[in-house]
RNA sequence: GGGAGGAUUCCCGAGCGGCCAAAGGGGGCAGACUGUAAAUCUGUUGUCUAUGACUACGAUGGUUCGAAUCCAUCUCCUCCCA
């Protein structure tokens, strides 16, 4: 691997910096030779969002870089729960769920992050190294570095503090990241820590416990070398919403949770002014292309931004065949080859299905009330033809090549497949 | 420890014995217009075997023909005093 003194630039460049503990001094260091950074993820689900995209692609350019990336997925702090920006405290999860995540965490991180070859990333859990450390030592060892005036002035802290219910658990997770990267860059020699802008408040504490514990115990540290933080701005749509968010939840990497169709779809529909930020900073388009398309033609400019980021995420043949489906449902002679779908018992057309019914157990429509009133207000179609009564049953008749086309409003197609 | 206020549907927030599945706003969904965008306008927004039934106003129990509304206990939050 070739390694790029100019990391840095390339990143600045796409908008990927926000705030560094000391940018010139971090250019500097990048410059001189390959250096160990980590990212943490706290396992909160049992998949990441998009949110998460934003530091794995800083953290995909350093490694391509040359530098050495960790992974840290939060087994430890996950059961703490990072109050950073929230204003209820997070439900506890159980430890069985926690385990669960990380696994899940884990196995598709390591799809984004290259995790073989050579400069291979490291993936750790911090469980590992908070599971047999004792409070008191902890307490003793860590615990005496945190003023807790300035933790509660830290922003971090700010919303949980107004609302007034922000318990001792809580407070211990800065503490917990913190030595994160002490015990990281003990044992790995890592000088950086990367993450979101709601990660500052973390990060910050986790380069001054650094420079408290050195200055006590001087031989602690692998190195003597400065340590560091940067983050990357908060991804946000031009209404200022978080970029990612849907109706049901946030947009899943994991595709038996959000379809690499729906996952298209989203991006796709996005505002056009929040185009060019997706190009720039989840696709690998020269900037220079970027500004010629989006100059010319916005939709294509959209078209491949969706194509890129569904690449990206779920590989070249998903995003081809979501391309191709796209293609059939939205043209004027609609192909359903490669639309979503859903399969039915065959048998159950004798009697014919009502559409409620169908709608509902497809879940094109989360419930019966719901598809009734969709249907009376028009926003259903049948094979192409707008659904007028409640009372429509589905029969053998309507097939065609052994399936029908349900369509909720513009842009929502299901192929129910009877067999 | 003492006192005062509060918890309502996805969110904010009105309601303060029947007219309440609950005003208004936000958000969501659908219709019109468009470009699968934005803006705008319209409708809609608990569930179901559907002009009715069921479940819902922090939890539990009670008063009443009838409770989101009154009472008791509990949980959590806010503010003031210590």
């Amino acid at each position: 691997m070739e390694f790029n003194p100019n990391v840095l630039d390339l990143l600045k460049e796409r908008g990927y910096v926000y705030q560094c503990t000391n940018l010139d001094a971090l250019e500097a260091r990048l410059q001189k030779g390959p250096i160990t950074f980590y990212l943490g993820v706290d396992p909160t689900a049992d998949s990441l969002h998009i949110g998460h995209f934003f530091a794995l692609m800083v953290f995909r350019y350093l490694q391509e870089a040359g530098h050495r990336g960790i992974l840290v997925i939060g087994g430890a702090t996950a059961q703490v729960g990072d109050p950073s920006g929230k204003s209820d405290m997070r439900k506890m999860m159980t430890k069985e769920q926690v385990r669960h995540n990380v696994d899940e965490v884990k196995t598709l991180a390591s799809k984004f992050i290259r995790t073989d070859g050579d400069n291979p990333a490291i993936i750790l859990d911090n469980d590992e190294w908070f599971r047999d450390y004792p409070y008191i030592d902890f307490m003793r060892d860590v615990g005496i570095h945190f003023n807790v005036n300035v933790m509660l002035a830290a922003d971090a802290y700010a919303n949980r503090l107004k609302q007034g219910g922000l318990t001792f658990l809580e407070m211990g997770y800065m503490l917990m990241q913190a030595y994160d990267f002490i015990y990281l860059n003990r044992t790995y020699g890592c000088t950086l820590e990367i993450g979101g802008s709601d990660q500052w408040g973390n990060i910050i504490a986790g380069s001054e416990l650094n420079r408290k514990m050195r200055h006590i115990d001087p031989d602690a540290s692998a190195s003597d070398e400065d340590i560091f933080g940067l983050t990357n701005p908060l991804l946000l749509t031009k209404e200022g919403k978080k970029m990612g968010k849907t109706e049901n939840g946030a947009l899943w990497v994991a595709s038996d949770r959000t379809t690499p169709y729906d996952f298209y779809q989203y991006f796709y529909n996005v505002a056009d002014e929040d185009c060019e930020n997706l190009l720039r900073l989840f696709t690998r388009v020269p900037l220079e292309e970027i500004a010629r398309i989006l100059k010319d033609d916005i939709l294509a400019a959209k078209r491949l931004m969706a194509y890129e980021i569904t690449k990206l995420v779920h590989g070249k043949e998903e995003a081809d065949k979501v391309v191709e489906a796209v293609k059939g449902l939205f043209s004027a002679n609609a192909d359903a080859a490669n639309a979503p779908s859903v399969t039915v018992a065959a048998a159950r057309l004798s009697d014919g299905i009502g559409i409620i019914d169908l709608l509902a157990e497809t879940k094109l429509i989360a419930s019966k009330s719901e598809a009734r009133r969709m249907v009376q207000q028009g926003g259903i179609l049948l094979n192409g033809d707008k659904v007028e009564d409640i009372a429509r049953t589905v029969t053998a008749d309507d097939l065609k090549d052994g399936f029908v086309m349900l369509k909720k409003g513009k842009k929502n197609f299901l192929k129910v497949v009877f067999e």
